[in-house]
RNA sequence: UGGGGUAUCGCCAAGCGGUAAGGCAGUGGCUUUUGGUGCCACCAUUCGGGGGUUCGAAUCCCUCUACCCCAUCCA
């Protein structure tokens, strides 16, 4: 850490982007904030965004705001609020000052839509809706912009003013922005700024008639609390032009918030969408917003998960741009590696099985640690132990699959931090059922001072019989049975299953250490924080152990047939057909200058280039080397900037052209000194000599670098002399590198490779 | 269909012209009084396809394909 930025260099985009703008001094200090609508139950989604945007600011030493953006009145509510608050607070951060409601901002930003009027970029529509959406357009034909767009200033100042004021109904008319209707962003057409909606605002109760637009909103609000990044998710990416609009048109004095986007959080097993989650909900399939299986944070939480697993779950997956699905595997890992560190194991009989053993009189307290010996934390319970104990039904086989280490007719097994037991007699039910076991102790086998000699494939858990509590057990499964669930309709049925009659060890209720436990072998649980009682114990299951056991005997848990992945190999893919007119131009290129069909082909459909291309190779004749130039080097700046605004001339390309093929300078210079030449506009001459990029083509200078890269580098070398012929390049790398790319690349090759035979 | 995005291992994801990071999942082995944990090893001759530029391309250029978003008075 360098003054409070984190120096490391794997930086997502979005932290880059915050370096970048810190270090260029566009602001002294960064400012995010988290903007959820208060309209719904935070989920894990929202937690990847609070991870990025509080992340983002305490990384980068910065404030990050929490901002209900409450601008739509009849689906907002308070419960919300709260709900939302708590759930950062819980992921553990701290938002900058009171909590921020764009409904605080609404006088300015009425005042901010008056300007827009008052410059002739707003007016009052009055169109119904069906015909504003008529005149909209589609994706593919210009929309058409409303009469009413031409209203006067003074007529939209007074029809705004009596929106306002309450004097129409709802839908009545709307304030718009006049920017494009034939915009191929279809956002940019004349964009609504405000609505009439006579509504109670769960803050602002019936003080407001009209109410702003998203698109209106979040930009200013963004800007009146300082923001300089503002941070959403990619369905949002055509939102930036009205946003960059609204700030720019109103004049605003910088510095001011721009928007970046990100890819929402998605995740297999579940839905996400607030819709579907609601469904579930309203139709009871799940006991509410926080039934454990589901994904919102309340659910996540009685479920037992831990606020510090869900920040490094965020962590890992990383924050980028691409559409993805993150396999609930992920988290699962998230919550067990956690819960290893932190929680006591204690045992818990799931399935129980009677054991008597036999040759055992009286009863006595065992000591145990509630920590394995691989986690740094202290504490331990007494164990309670007679001839009357419960294992579990699957710890015993009377005809164990191959490499079973549990208890058999021949095995023994390690009762955990008691004795070895052997098996004797098992005791059935008329219908063959094993009922009890009968079985016998080694007394000198009792863990810890063992002299017993006898080796055990495995210990397992068990409990007492009079001493231990019964608990229910609330086993969870994932909520949906397919990897991309649609609805209610690929609800996995199995999804929670309820234990009445599990066993714990006393010290569980009696003492407990926690509220989170490992039963050891089974899983990590939770006390249900609403069900919970000493009399009425309930224990969620948060995640399971791995169990490689179960793995390797069970054949395969039948997985739902998936959604079929049609991964068609692909052929070529012809271009489209040139016009006759580029045909004519594409046999010309070919024939008159001898270029390649690519080549060729880009200069026949693409005028600009062609004629940067012919009035190039009129200063310098020779063809192919100023085509290349053109039609990748200069095609790259006529991405991103028009032919004025180029600062170089087909003359500065001949140049450069005419000092690749006399081998005055390399063709990996010739990039450098294009880039350079773009930035600058300086003559290419000029920048080879000021920046002494002359090629060097010298053995005798390359020679002593290569030595000592090979010197540097023996295990390489070595690898190469193995076979690995990838290393080459590493190596011409290296002397390239070493020379500041100026070494001639071809006598680079020739020497590594001699250099490296002798070697 | 116009525009805006995105494609690197089964799933995430680094990489920004010079040896294809890392995590999850998976597979072997060692350790283990949890079939847990930990440790070790293996797991992309190749970056959606095809061309081009270059001594050298996942990275630059052209092109094709697939997927996502946009035509709410939602956010």
């Amino acid at each position: 850490m360098i003054n409070g930025f984190i120096m490391d260099k794997k930086r997502d985009f979005l932290r880059r982007i915050v370096a970048e703008d810190l270090e260029s001094g566009k602001y002294s200090r960064v400012v995010t904030r988290f903007p959820p609508e208060p309209n719904g139950y935070p989920h894990i989604g929202h937690a990847k965004s609070i991870s990025i945007n509080f992340g983002i600011a305490r990384d980068f030493g910065g404030v990050c705001n929490l901002r209900m953006d409450d601008t739509n009145p009849t689906t907002e509510d308070t419960e919300y609020v709260e709900a939302l608050k708590d759930a950062v607070e819980w992921l553990g951060f701290k938002w900058e000052g009171d909590v921020r409601y764009t409904s605080d901002y609404f006088d300015k930003l009425y005042e901010w839509a008056k300007e827009l009027v008052k410059k002739g970029k707003a007016y009052v529509d009055s169109l119904p809706e069906d015909k504003m959406r008529e005149y909209r357009g589609t994706v593919t034909s210009p929309g058409k912009r409303s009469e009413y767009a031409n209203r006067s200033i003074e007529e939209n100042l007074d029809l705004l003013e009596r929106m306002k004021n309450g004097e129409f109904k709802d839908g009545e008319h709307v304030l718009r922005a006049k920017i494009d209707m034939s915009s191929p962003n279809m956002k940019m057409r004349d964009p609504l700024l405000y609505r009439i909606r006579h509504a109670q605002h769960f803050r602002a109760g019936d003080k407001w008639a009209i109410y702003p637009m998203y698109d209106f909103a979040h930009c200013l609000s963004d800007y009146i609390e300082g923001v300089t990044h503002s941070l959403c998710t990619l369905e949002f990416e055509n939102n930036r032009d009205i946003y960059d609009w609204v700030i720019d048109t109103l004049g605003l004095e910088p510095p001011r918030p721009y928007q970046y986007e990100f890819a929402r959080l998605n995740i297999n097993y579940t839905v996400m969408s607030k819709r579907k989650l609601l469904e579930l909900v309203n139709k009871g399939v799940v006991s509410g917003w926080d039934d454990p299986r589901m994904p919102t944070i309340a659910g996540l939480r009685r479920r037992g998960y831990t606020p510090e697993s869900i920040l490094n779950f965020c962590e890992q997956i990383g924050v980028a741009k691409a559409n993805s699905v993150v396999d609930v595997a992920q988290l699962e890992y998230a919550i067990r590696d956690d819960l290893n560190k932190k929680v006591p194991r204690v045992m818990c009989v799931v399935n129980p099985l009677k054991v008597t053993i036999e040759n055992y009189e009286g009863s006595e307290e065992l000591q145990a640690l509630y920590y394995p010996h691989d986690v740094p934390k202290e504490g331990s319970r007494k164990l309670p132990f007679s001839k009357e104990i419960y294992i579990d039904r699957g710890d015993f086989e009377e005809n164990p699959p191959k490499g079973y280490y549990r208890l058999t007719p021949t095995q023994p097994v390690r009762l955990k931090h008691a004795y070895i037991i052997e098996f004797k007699e098992a005791i059935k039910d008329e219908n063959g059922n094993i009922v009890e076991l009968i079985v016998t102790y080694h007394p000198d086998s009792k863990s810890g001072s063992d002299k017993s000699g006898i080796k055990v494939k495995s210990a397992i858990q068990w409990v007492e019989a009079k001493s231990a509590k019964e608990v229910e057990l609330r086993l969870y499964d994932r909520l949906f049975k397919c990897e991309a669930p649609e609805g209610i309709e690929d609800i996995n049925p199995n999804s929670l299953q309820i234990v009445k009659g599990a066993l714990v060890e006393p010290a569980v209720i009696e003492e407990r250490a926690d509220v989170r436990f490992q039963f050891e072998r089974e899983g990590n649980f939770f006390a249900d924080p609403i069900d919970y009682s000493d009399e009425k114990p309930v224990f969620n299951k948060i995640v399971a152990l791995k169990d490689s056991w179960a793995k390797k005997s069970k054949p395969k848990p039948k997985q739902e047939p998936k959604k079929p992945k049609p991964k068609t190999k692909q052929t070529g893919g012809e271009m489209a057909e040139l016009n006759e007119q580029e045909q004519a131009l594409f046999d010309k290129f070919i024939q008159k200058y001898g270029l390649n069909k690519q080549v060729a082909s880009i200069f026949a459909r693409d005028e600009v280039l062609a004629k940067f291309f012919e009035e190039a190779t009129k200063e310098y004749n020779s063809a192919v080397t100023v085509a290349n130039i053109v039609a990748n080097d200069v095609a790259k700046e006529l991405k991103s900037k028009s032919l004025e605004e180029l600062k170089f001339s087909p003359k500065d390309v001949a140049i450069l052209a005419k000092m690749v093929d006399e081998e005055i300078i390399s063709s990996k210079i010739a990039k450098e000194v294009f880039e350079a030449m773009s930035q600058s506009g300086q003559n290419p001459e000029q920048i080879v000599e000021s920046r002494g990029l002359k090629q060097i083509s010298n053995p005798d200078e390359i020679l002593p670098i290569i030595d000592e890269v090979i010197a540097k580098n023996p295990d390489n070398v070595a690898k190469y002399k193995d076979g690995n012929q990838k290393l080459f390049g590493f190596f011409v790398g290296q002397v390239l590198k070493a020379t500041g790319g100026k070494a001639n690349p071809k006598v680079v090759n020739e020497l590594v490779s001699k250099k490296l035979q002798e070697a």
